[in-house]
DNA sequence: TCGGAAACGGAACGCATGTTCCAAAGTGTA
DNA sequence: TACACTTTGGAACATGCGTTCCGTTTCCGA
């Protein structure tokens, strides 16, 4: 897309207004080539000169000739709809990632059971309990980024982290009331499962995310949700385990926002802060 | 598509010119939608008011209102599912979050630049380069597992992670060969933008994965990758980045195999020797 | 061959839109 | 605080466009 490259080369130059009008551009091509310099200032919150002046920085002659090269790109956008999904199948290395993490996104969604999900998520959402995510090396990040995620909903939301010893010492002070949330693939360590029983000991509510439901974790968990995992490199994809957080994230936070709207809106007051900022 | 309908309820009813009119109409949209009616008449070989009245005879009030129509049915036909998922919000929670993350994934690959890709993976390959990535809080997460991957396929993969000034002096002490990664989305904190332009200053190749093109870091970058991370809930979903990962780590993986296929097989032997423990 | 009506396109009219200019508001500095 | 500069949006101007009217051409039946 030229407009998109020539924003994205001086955006920094834009000022405060004509980077608004920019976004706009960015985001609803159609209404900067369907529209009007009119209509494209008023979504953007600006006057119909600015628009002008951008597309100019932009290096076009005028809100015409940015309208043609945006008419231009939609054109070619859309010529080859059916003809394009035909071509690039499977052979480049996008083409594979897409295929290959659309179906991890659509199995791991689609086989989600809606009683299990209300019950982690009544659990996840549960003000009395403390939540404890247990993940292996190769699926910390997914894990922390849970965690934030959750966390930013909810208090007392930890990553079991650190050594074998460590963590199992933090499993030992477990309280029947905590929720353990564990994460199980074919390559992680065995010392997980071990502590995992420990835990399933102790009397703690546990939900696990795997790739199989023959896992040892699952077999120690109250719930279990299963994705599929499959990696077109070395490694496996974890976007599947990042659909399923972020389904159970939304739910704690449909659910809490009945109760407890306060600390959404203070997150909100701080995200709109942040955004202003920028 | 409305005025294709149309045409072929009372398409026998049409007059010669008319009917080639309606020809050009339905094989090229783009000239309704975009042109004019000098234009569309041209091309029909026929004049100006033989394009106006065939609108009338089709139901509209004028070439104008013919004109909206085509524009909405390419709208729509444009928006893959990005925008058209907004519209018919989903009623159950898995639902929604399979089409939007379907979306997500779609539009964050498919926008990839293949020189880009080319590009990142040749930096993130080369074995002279330290990598480095910088996060911020809300995305550290996708951050780690990146490292993580991109970690077990080459030495010298770090984090910069810690509070703003661990951070900046870190980069401080960053070498002009060495490759910085960059996560930056709206909520992000600022300080980042300055830890970045220190490394910029310091001659750092950098590739940054964003959500707009406009992000202060894309300026700052030789390379950028925008995904998209429409969230159902109250936060963004990082899946369409984590799915850009996915491809850079198997691109450098594909890079590193030809080279070294010996770090790999060293790596396959223990997953191999996990898998059998299990 | 003639007459009438339908079809068609060119040209004038009026309006909407892009462009340009300028004054006001905002911002940083001495 | 005052000044210079940048940024911004409103209003006048001019261009291009859709619409409409009307004269010409084509077609068909008598």
């Amino acid at each position: 897309m030229e407009s998109a490259d020539r924003i994205g080369r001086l955006g920094g130059s834009l000022t405060k207004a004509e980077r608004r009008v920019a976004e706009v551009v960015l985001e609803q091509p159609q209404l900067v080539a369907f529209g009007t310099v009119a209509e494209l200032a008023a979504a953007a919150g600006a006057g119909a000169a600015t628009v002008v002046r951008l597309a100019t920085k932009l290096g076009f002659d005028g809100f015409t000739e940015l309208q043609s090269s945006v008419q231009h790109d939609l054109a070619n956008q859309l010529r080859p709809a059916a003809q394009r999904i035909r071509e690039p199948v499977g052979t480049d290395l996008v083409g594979r990632h897409l295929q290959l993490e659309q179906a991890n996104v659509q199995t791991s969604l689609g086989s989600i059971d809606p009683a299990a999900l209300a019950d982690a998520v009544a659990h996840l959402a549960d003000a009395a309990a403390r939540v404890f995510v247990l993940a292996g090396d190769n699926s910390r990040g997914v894990a922390q980024q849970f965690v934030v995620d959750l966390g930013a909903l909810r208090d007392d939301v930890f990553v079991l982290d650190g050594n074998e010893i460590a963590v199992r010492r933090q499993i030992a002070l477990l309280r029947p009331t905590d929720v353990l949330v564990t994460l199980d693939f074919r390559r992680y360590e065995r010392w997980l499962v071990g502590a995992a029983v420990d835990a399933a000991r102790a009397g703690v509510w546990a939900v696990t995310v795997t790739d199989s439901l023959l896992s040892p974790l699952a077999a120690h968990a109250q719930r279990a949700f299963v994705v599929a995992a499959a990696g077109a490199g070395p490694f496996d994809s974890h976007i599947g385990t990042l659909a399923v957080f972020n389904v159970l994230v939304t739910g704690v936070a449909d659910q809490l926002r009945a109760v407890a709207t306060e600390r959404l809106d203070r997150l909100e007051a701080v995200w709109q802060h942040a955004l202003t900022d920028r």
